[in-house]
DNA sequence: GCCAGCATGTAAGGAGTTACATGATTAT
DNA sequence: ATAATCATGTAACTCCTTACATGCTGGC
């Protein structure tokens, strides 16, 4: 009986739930769909956020773990919205999941390098296409985690959250110089 | 028959597929093991490697698709090593797939960051042993990726490969800075 | 003697995606 | 009108990891 429940919770402690439960412990109480739309401009720009079926099943799983509880509100017409919310036990697992489990190294999947590096002879117009957009992508990350810790920076109590939105910006200031030097060397061509 | 041979082609153009791919196009014949040791050092920074049960997976689903070959080169008392090489259906495809699919967005998980994250109350001795960990890791990258530009950069047939690597050693030494910039947020304390 | 590295592979399961399904509202 | 966004959920599948399994060689 105690075993079964240890592997319930088990099963809800993985780095991907960990994170959407660190975003609910902010305390809002939101809907599988917001949460979703929350992480991606936060927490996805240094931790990729998984499809929404994905975030319906870990919301499941939390809840059933004991981490969070919901709340149906039904709606005409369509299916009832549910709501959910960080529990005490939820706030205690992320302090003791986070403190006790050394992190992983850092996993990148750089689609865009990806092509430039499989690109041996390549029409260069292709190429320049993609970085393009990827730099689009880049500043569009810069400038939500610059409002993000222009909003949390204020927040003594959120200095950390704070510190993750600046390192973030870092990582992507990098990543930045890093396409404008790739696109200066497909300039200087041949 | 034909629909047949185009499922089994589609299968093994999956975007570690074609990294993998990427890495053999470089010529050399070798086994999945030199294959996924070599892939950690140069690739597996800015894109990530997979488990070698994953990379004999790909392997076999590569030869399957034309792209490799094999030879097997028997071993005493251990089981054969099997030495794979790109085709050049295998450079071929390689052009193709990665010019007419354009790239997905940056994948990152950054495990680390997820802690800081979540440390409401965290130890700071305990989180500062986390990024200090972390810190060697980028270091120990920056270093692979420094040696590999050295060795690409002479060879103007690379310079794309050569670029990639400096790409993501901007990438690596912006994750440095972040990381520094949080060191000394925990430094200063309450 | 023991552990790490070399070298491959299987088995089981978890993590994640895409596509399908429904239906309302809002903007173009 | 048509498409996008809101909002949830299931089904099927692929990707990927961990653990198990074997057995040799080289360093401490």
């Amino acid at each position: 009986m105690i075993d079964h429940m240890d592997d319930v919770k088990r099963a809800a402690e993985t780095p991907t739930a960990m994170a959407l439960l660190g975003v609910l412990a902010f305390g809002a109480e939101v809907s599988g769909y917001d949460l979703r739309q929350w992480t991606r401009r936060t927490v996805g720009h240094w931790y990729t956020t998984p499809a929404h079926s994905q975030v319906y099943r870990e919301l499941r799983s939390l809840e059933a773990a004991g981490y969070t509880t919901s709340r149906d509100v039904p709606q005409m017409g369509k299916p009832d919205k549910v709501l959910y919310s960080i529990t005490d036990a939820g706030r205690e697992a992320l302090g003791v999941w986070s403190a006790k489990h050394p992190p992983k190294p850092l996993a990148l999947k750089h689609h865009t390098m990806l092509r430039l590096f499989l690109a041996h002879d390549t029409d260069p117009a292709v190429l320049r296409g993609f970085l393009e957009d990827h730099r689009e992508q880049t500043l569009a990350a810069l400038e939500d985690l610059e409002n993000e810790s222009a909003t949390l920076g204020a927040d003594r109590s959120q200095r950390r959250q704070a510190a993750v939105a600046e390192w973030a910006a870092e990582i992507h200031r990098g990543d930045l110089a890093g396409t404008e030097l790739a696109l200066k060397m497909l300039d200087e061509g041949d």
